[in-house]
DNA sequence: AATCTATGAATGAAAG
DNA sequence: CTTTCATTCATAGATT
């Protein structure tokens, strides 16, 4: 038997795919192993007994990624795409596979080491922290409650090794350069005509728009925003809770209503995902979040930069940390250069055939979202209440506004492109911010806010790892305002924790979709 | 919730059969790895949280397969038995109690992972390399068809690392150990009585051997070759399509005729089978092939070594690629080693108590073989049709001949013993091995070659994972030869492909049961 | 060179 | 059976 071979499924791929184009790279997968071996093998174990058994040895040459590749499955990955369904994942690889060797099993692996570590690293900041605690007694929503792992957010804690890990870089992979369009998306531009989305739309999604799709909920444009289907309480609920303890995150999300909404990330990966086999003019489907908030998803296309985003822009309150602009890219001198590197070399183009530029949300006016964020109004909490240490942000309402989700990447991550887009979002959003900071006097104190589309809702969430859809609901998408633009916040796929720890401090917005 | 224990089944037996008699080593299972690391008790983690639940401290440890128990697990899967009935785990579990603790629900899951991802493995690897073009256009059997992965063959690809390799090794729990049957035979000595088989032979098998009965055909021995069965047809559709696309897979095996015959493998696992709760006296089977090849199988142990045994040697063909030996077990150091080890110690074991040596097969005069295999010389193509780089092996056809299969066994799996059957089995067959290839030509290419009992056909296969029946009918199973032996070549149990990939260069003996 | 860390790979166990 | 979770193994590359 074989058992030789450990490699499940690497084996199988791996002499496949590598090859076609990628083969000038030395470095990987396909290698060699595979075909070959089975060997693999082995437990190495010590198992003293029977004495040898070990074996192995199977050469298997591991998959070293390439920073491109890893891009993108990052950026899949922060999506919402925990999990790719089987289907999927030949796809994902041979978008991959575009630069360098990759097999399905490589894939595979990745998503599910990436899930399961992302889960653990998270866990534990959370745990280490208030978490255990509070799983006792969940603060309600904007209540000073978790001060989840004090420790655990770098800022207090005395990092031995620099700890590169999840701390605060915003992933570049999550970031969609500004890039033009025009490179790759010839094939995309074919599809110029725009789809009118239609709760049909899904059917025209690509594979893995598709599969994405079983994180979501479409609507399509035209119906936009579905009221009806909001339910203030499940939003309510939502606030209850919004640090899941280690043990219970799981059940804590699952107490919500099913349904899905389109993170920013999924939105990507979706379009991402449609590039790799249709042309843009796939239809764009728009989210419906169970809670009652709405997001149309439009191809842009046709329409230009047109669009009610849902991003609230915050244009007045600058003063973040000071460490903010450190926070964002220059952890780590490689990081950050890679980063740039990556933006400039690949991701940007990443960021085009993703097509993200090519389409924007439609913020639905959200009858359901102002029911379900008024829900929380009681919770709102005079930021004063929220001690420092605890390492609670502050929460605050605004008036809701829509900016192009595009142009909210674009800004993101290149400061070169679309710049223009950028200024022109966060200007319509400025005044929205004041005011509702205006009325719940957050802005004054300079913590840190989240701006919450359409309501005034003013509320502090625990620093740390925050469970957004818990939190703010399923539709809830937040992003960091920082240096001028707005980063995404990228939530663990399969937790739906940010993988950043919020900072006290730093301004974020809500965004419901 | 959840977490806690997850063990459904696990929990009824844990307990029970672990300790039995195997506690004593020190290795496995419970041991080192789990009460260490995991500490066991609970996932000895981080999770700070919640402390709930917890405790228990059962961390479970999960099980450590042996190498002994995982050739066994395989030699069953390999065998045919893909989910073994419920009564049989107790069965099998009992077995592999032998060599360490093990409970039902291991073996259980054992069963289900395995099959699964060897499912798994073998679509994506199908699929990704060949099959998805296959799907197009199946080439037709012996054609040069697919160039499935040509980059991916670890041998094109410049590995930067030396990459140990994948190679060859020939996974040692295939291997039947040649040891004397005298120590553990005891069981099976008993049973002196050759039963005589009979179509209600099956009856008389075991559950064990029941269960595997689900995927064969009993022809009694005295039946022998019920050549009337045999319809040349079936192979020759067979024969129209060897690679499977990674979607066509299921499809295209299920199109082929049903009924099943025993794969050397299947042998092995029926014949432990039995042996574990019966006596060696156990009638032996024949199976029968749908496509109109038998194979009649007789209980060796009145008659003693005589076989007409239906595997070709190839003693003349000595030019596999020079790899060959290196390949085989030379990869690694350690896995050489591990491999010998494991012949003298545990595999050889296993085949005195899997009942190896007392049987051997009866090869029926088939004139359905000859028929079926002829229908593909159309197919025939020139090996240099088939670039090297597509990773198609050749497949040869050389004059039938008969060898046992206990001797093929014993000569693939160990070099100590039977040496002089191999040899034997070898000389014999050398002759017609070198008659087909020089009609060929192959040969002198040194390609991989597979050699179709009874035929003179010669062909090339795609390199890579192939469907054995659809290739060459239901009654085929291949044998690598490498290194002056032969080794059976598993087929997966779900998917009816080889577990490992055919390696362009080597050379297999395609045996028609 | 020894160590550490991050992460690819593999696989037992379970849930659905 | 399919999918997911949890653990563990093993190794590349950074770190000291």
């Amino acid at each position: 038997m074989a058992s030789p071979n450990r490699q499940t499924w690497p084996s199988m791929f791996r002499s496949k795919h590598a090859s076609q184009l990628w083969q000038s790279q030395p470095d990987m997968s396909s290698s060699p192993p595979s075909l070959v071996s089975g060997s693999t093998a082995g437990r190495t174990f010590k198992s003293p007994f029977s004495g040898p058994e070990e074996r192995n040895t199977d050469p298997k040459p591991r998959w070293n990624p390439r920073p491109e590749q890893i891009r993108i499955l990052e950026a899949l990955f922060n999506s919402g795409m925990a999990n790719p369904p089987r289907d999927e994942i030949p796809r994902i690889r041979m978008k991959l596979q575009e630069y360098g060797p990759v097999g399905d099993a490589n894939v595979f692996y990745w998503f599910q080491n990436r899930k399961s570590r992302s889960k653990n690293k998270l866990l534990r900041a959370a745990g280490s922290g208030a978490a255990s605690r509070a799983g006792a007694a969940p603060a309600r929503a904007c209540a000073p409650a978790a001060r989840q792992h004090a420790a655990a957010s770098p800022y207090t804690t005395p990092q031995p090794k620099q700890q590169q890990l999840q701390a605060p870089h915003v992933s570049p992979t999550m970031m969609a350069p500004t890039s033009s369009s025009s490179s790759s998306s010839d094939r995309s531009s074919g599809s110029s005509k725009p789809v009118k989305p239609t709760t049909a739309a899904m059917d025209l999604l690509s594979p893995l728009a598709a599969a994405c799709h079983q994180q979501m909920h479409y609507q399509p444009l035209g119906l936009g925003l579905q009221p009806a289907t909001v339910s203030a309480p499940a939003a309510t609920a939502a606030l209850e809770e919004f640090v899941p303890t280690a043990t219970d995150v799981e059940p804590i999300f699952l107490q919500y209503p099913q349904g899905h909404c389109l993170s920013a990330g999924e939105l990507a990966a979706i379009l991402g995902a449609q590039y790799m086999h249709a042309p843009v003019q796939q239809p764009a489907p728009a989210p419906a979040s169970p809670a009652g908030m709405l997001l149309g998803l439009c191809n842009e296309l046709a329409a230009g930069p047109t669009r009610s985003g849902a991003w609230i822009g915050a244009g007045g309150l600058g003063q973040h940390w000071p460490s903010g602009a450190d926070q964002l890219g220059l952890g780590k001198s490689s990081e950050t250069f890679n980063a740039s590197a990556v933006a400039t070399d690949v991701a940007h183009e990443d960021a085009t055939k993703l097509g993200l530029l090519h389409y924007g949300f439609g913020l639905s006016s959200p009858p359901a979202v102002n029911a379900a964020t008024t829900s929380a109004p009681t919770a709102v909490l005079p930021l004063p209440a929220s001690s420092p240490e605890t390492g609670a942000v502050t929460v605050a309402s605004a008036a809701a506004a829509a900016a192009g989700l595009s142009n909210l990447f674009a800004t993101t991550t290149a400061a070169t492109s679309e710049a223009v887009t950028y200024s022109h979002l966060q200007e319509g959003e400025a005044e929205a911010a004041d005011v509702g900071f205006a009325g719940t006097g957050v802005v004054p104190r300079g913590a840190a806010v989240v701006c919450i589309a359409g309501t005034n809702a003013v509320c502090n969430v625990p620093a740390g790892h925050l469970h957004v859809k818990t939190y703010f609901g399923e539709g809830a998408v937040l992003a960091r305002f920082r240096s001028g633009r707005f980063e995404p916040l990228a939530v663990d796929a399969s937790l739906g924790l940010t993988v950043e720890p919020l900072q006290h401090g730093d301004i974020y917005y809500c965004v419901l979709i």
